[in-house]
Formats: C-alpha cells, sequence, structure tokens
DNA sequence: GCAGGCGATACCCCGGCGGTATCGTCGAGG
DNA sequence: CCTCGACGATACCGCCGGGGTATCGCCTGC
C-alpha cells in the first residue's frame, strides 16, 4: 500500500463524498474513484458502501480509516525527523500555553546547563494539540497534563502531581473559605466558563465562552465567571484574582513525553534532567 | 514520501550496498541510485555517505531507518488490520511458548463465555517476536513479560507479578534450600543455561548453550545445567526437576498488550476478562 | 598498471496515473 | 409520473516517471 492511496482513501472516508475529497486533494474525480476501487481490490476489502446518492464507511473502512490516519501520521513523522536531523538542529518542545511557567523555566534553565545541551525551541500549541504534534514529529518532547491528554504511544516520565484550584475575584464570598467542593462552585453565583473542546465548538450550557487565558482571567476579575485549574497558576495570579482549593476536583498530573524508542542523546537528557527537578 | 521510497532506502541502509539492495528489492541497481538521490533532494538531507567501495548512513539516515522502519510497520499494520476487519474475523493473541499455560488457558475459557466472542487464534511465537507482531498488525493483543519484553507504544494491564524460582535436578543439594540468592546460584556447580539472544547468537560465557524449553529441562534434569524462570512454570515440571525462590532475582510481570487506540470491541472484552481474572 | 567492483549517468520504453467526456442510477420535486 | 440534478462509475487519452540496459568514472588491491 502506497501512502498516496492511504492519503486518498482517508480522504474521501473524511469527506464521505468523492467529489469534495477530489477537490480536497487537487485532483479530478475519476481517478480518485479509480484508486479506491483498485485499493479494494487489492485489499479484498469492501471499505465504502456507495449509493447513488453518497457513501458510508463499512466496518473495515472504519478501521483503515483510523489506522491509515496513524501510518500516514509515522510517514511525515518519519519524514520531519528526518529532516530536522541535520547537525544539531535542536529540539522542539511541545507545551500549552498555560502550562507552568516556573516547571519550563527551571527545567530549560537546567537543561541549558547541561553538557552537550542543544537548543531548545519551545513550542507553545493549543489545547491538546502537544499529542499529535509529539506524533507527527513537529515536536521532539512534550509536557503534557494527565487526565486532559492522551499518552497512549508515547513513554512518560511523571514529573509533578497538583490539586486544582478554583479562580474567583478577589473580595468574593468564596475566597473566605479554606477549601471548596466542585458542588459548591456550581452551586455559587458565578458560572463555570466553558472551552472550546477539540473540534472547536462549545458544548451548550450557561457560562460565558472563552477563548484563552487573558480572556478567562479578564471575565473572573470582573465578576462574571469561575473555573478550575491546577494550583501552579496561584503564581502568576494577577491582582484582582483569588485561588481557593477544590478538594474533590481530579489530581492534575504534568508529565514529559516522547516517542518511544527515541534514541535521540539529546531528548535522553532532556527527560534526566526534568526527572530530576 | 511514498512507502516505495521508504522501503527502498531501509533496503539500502540495511546493506549498504546498493547492488545488493536492488537485487533484494526485485530490481536493477540504477533505478534504485536515482530513488536514493531524488529522495535525498526532496528531504534535502544528505542520507548515506558514498565512496567509491561502498556506502555509510549519515546521522539522519540513521534517524531514517528506525523512523522509517517505524513507519513502513505502520502502513503494513493498516493493511494487515483492514484485511482482517472482516465480519468477525476472530482475535489473534500472541504469546511465548513458554507462558504460563493455566493463565492462559483460564483467559481464554473465561473470555469464549463472555456474550459476543469471537474466535481468539492463539500465535505461539519465539523470544520477544511479540512485540513486532503486534505492532506490524499480524496480531491483535499480545501476553508479554517484564522486564523482558519492550512495551514502548501499547497500552497494557498488568496481570501477574511473579517471583522467579531457580529449576535445580531434583535431589541436588540446593534444593534442601528454602531460597538462594544468584550469586549463590552462580557459586554452585551447576551452569547458567545461556539463550539466543535477540539476533540469534549466543554471548559468550560458560555454560551450556540452549535453543528451547524442552532442551533446557532435559540438560538441567541431566545434571548438566541450571537456568531461573518465573514461579509459574512449577506447575508443569516434571519428574527429577525441582524448583527453589530466588530472593534477589528480578520479578516477572506478565502484561496483556494491545496498540493504542484499538477501539475493536472484541480486544476491550478480552482485555477486561483478563484484567477480572 | 591493470582488473574488478561499485555507484552514477545516459538513454529508452511502457505502465499507470491523472485528465476530460459521458453514462447509469437514484431521489426529490412539480 | 416524469424530469432534472447530483453523484459515482466507465471510457478513453496523453504524458510523466519508474524501471530496464548499456556504459562511464573512480577507487582499490593485487
Amino acid at each position: 500500500m502506497e501512502t498516496r492511496e492511504l492519503r486518498y482513501f482517508v480522504a474521501v472516508a473524511e469527506e464521505l463524498h468523492f467529489g469534495r475529497a477530489a477537490r480536497r486533494l487537487g485532483m479530478a474525480q475519476p481517478p480518485l474513484s479509480r484508486a479506491i476501487a483498485q485499493l479494494e481490490r487489492r485489499l479484498g476489502v469492501t471499505l465504502l458502501d456507495r449509493t447513488s446518492r453518497g457513501v458510508s464507511l463499512t466496518a473495515a473502512g472504519g478501521v483503515l480509516l483510523r489506522e491509515g490516519r496513524a501510518a500516514i501520521a509515522a510517514v511525515e513523522a518519519a519524514e520531519r525527523r528526518t529532516r530536522r536531523a541535520g547537525p544539531e538542529h535542536g529540539l522542539v518542545l511541545a507545551t500549552k500555553a498555560a502550562a507552568s511557567a516556573e516547571l519550563l523555566a527551571k527545567l530549560l534553565d537546567r537543561y541549558a546547563a547541561e553538557p552537550g545541551a542543544v537548543p531548545v525551541q519551545v513550542e507553545l500549541c493549543g489545547i491538546a494539540e502537544q499529542g499529535p504534534m509529539l506524533r507527527d514529529g513537529r515536536a521532539d518532547v512534550a509536557l503534557l497534563h494527565l487526565p486532559f491528554d492522551d499518552v497512549s504511544g508515547f513513554d512518560t516520565e511523571t514529573l509533578t502531581v497538583e490539586i486544582q484550584v478554583a479562580i474567583v475575584p478577589a473580595g468574593h464570598e468564596l475566597t473566605t473559605r479554606a477549601e471548596l467542593t466542585l458542588a459548591e462552585l456550581a452551586g455559587s453565583d458565578l458560572p463555570m466558563a466553558r472551552w472550546p473542546d477539540g473540534a472547536g465548538s462549545y458544548r451548550p450550557g450557561p457560562g460565558p465562552e472563552v477563548r484563552d487565558h487573558a480572556q478567562l482571567l479578564q471575565l473572573i476579575g470582573l465578576g462574571r465567571a469561575t473555573t478550575v485549574l491546577p494550583d501552579s497558576v496561584r503564581q502568576n495570579l494577577r491582582e484582582g484574582l483569588a485561588a481557593v482549593p477544590v478538594v474533590d476536583a481530579q489530581r492534575v498530573t504534568t508529565v514529559i513525553a516522547w516517542p518511544p524508542h527515541s534514541r535521540s542523546r539529546a531528548v535522553a537528557d532532556l527527560v534526566r534532567t526534568a526527572t530530576a527537578l
């Protein structure tokens, strides 16, 4: 199977429409139809159910969609990692913009002091973008946060485990409390802010929609919202905001993750530095 | 990058010889040279250092060899898993021949009794062959043994943790001991049998070379060797052999492993059954 | 200095990929 | 019930590129 065939199939499987898929691939529809038919013949499996009104995936098609995406990602990872394998091309570390700044600063400082350290480019990415970046070779190593990020398929080392805290306006009645429960927070007059999910859309419910941290903190400062965040954000809270521990919120584990079998000395050094923090 | 190019490069990188690689690929040498040169041009990276007497890998070439093998494995896994995604094609479970028979028997029995169970084909493979089988889609799920097998890149659940025992001839003086240390065992008159490593060759040292379990146990019965094995082998020891716990040998953990993101209901059921044992 | 081995180059041919034109079929709407 | 339109399949064509053979250039070892 060639990656070209995989890309064609993934496009059709995602669009469920040969014409649109062909447009997305920058080609005409007939060769695409033929390529998919040929792929099915070679595999000996029907991947798509065609009606004259559209297309739907068979079970085997679903498998190939999932596995094919992974395979394409692996090929593209190989390509990118090879391109970046020149004479000490440096490391790319992917992390959330919202991640603990002190942890990151300490890690980068300590690593830079190591003998044989290479330049580290920090890639600040959006929610849950680190996993894909690591998988497809855009990043060499990432800081992930359990239970939010998916670490399956990576090697990881745990760095920190934190409780979560509610962020509320300074002076709000909740700031008098030593600790809270999620139920108490939900029962307060402050609605929980809502984040976009992976696809960029908001699940319905009360509470304002926010896109980034600054927006969120601004809204909380105005007394229009609240949220629950890892304890480490307390270090950088601006004036007008306070944090109250939430006892029954899930612990957040920060891990450093890297692709398995990564034999690069630089990655190994960085991980060793991180675990020794 | 097309998988064809990857296969070509991997062949050359493994043979370090264009002519042999071309023969292995069933093609002539000039198109292969050209394809590699084209790949290097497209990647903008030199992969091979050519002298008129041979070929050697550059650092980038080493990266592409490792990553390319993984990418090819991913593509082949996608292909095999798709082929096997017909109407309930059954599961393939990979395990060592030497693995605990009771555990396996109990697992298969319990799973077969589950509603919606599919046929399970047990694939007995050699030392450390389960990992590759799982990676390239020849198996859907595997029983692995830590610390011997490499589980990086898989999802796993721990099933059992066992101590290890020394296998000695019945009546040998060591059988009077309630427990041993590795040092004591090494200091006895019984030499440790030697297993082939991954490449099939034996590391030098004293002690007889063995290829399989039957051969090993036979030698031990004759008083010519000893070895250290997981505790569960006691259940199947033939007459003339005895087992003595070795207190400082590493614990052996049996895990069930499967490819990450495996959404198959059958795999999920089997894993659930296994963890409930 | 010469022969042999190895990779690169030159040149050719054909298969297959991608393009355009068109067909067959099914569903919606009047 | 018929027509129109949307969609995928088929037919046919042209050309690019992958693969073949022949040969070169270069280094090495005898």
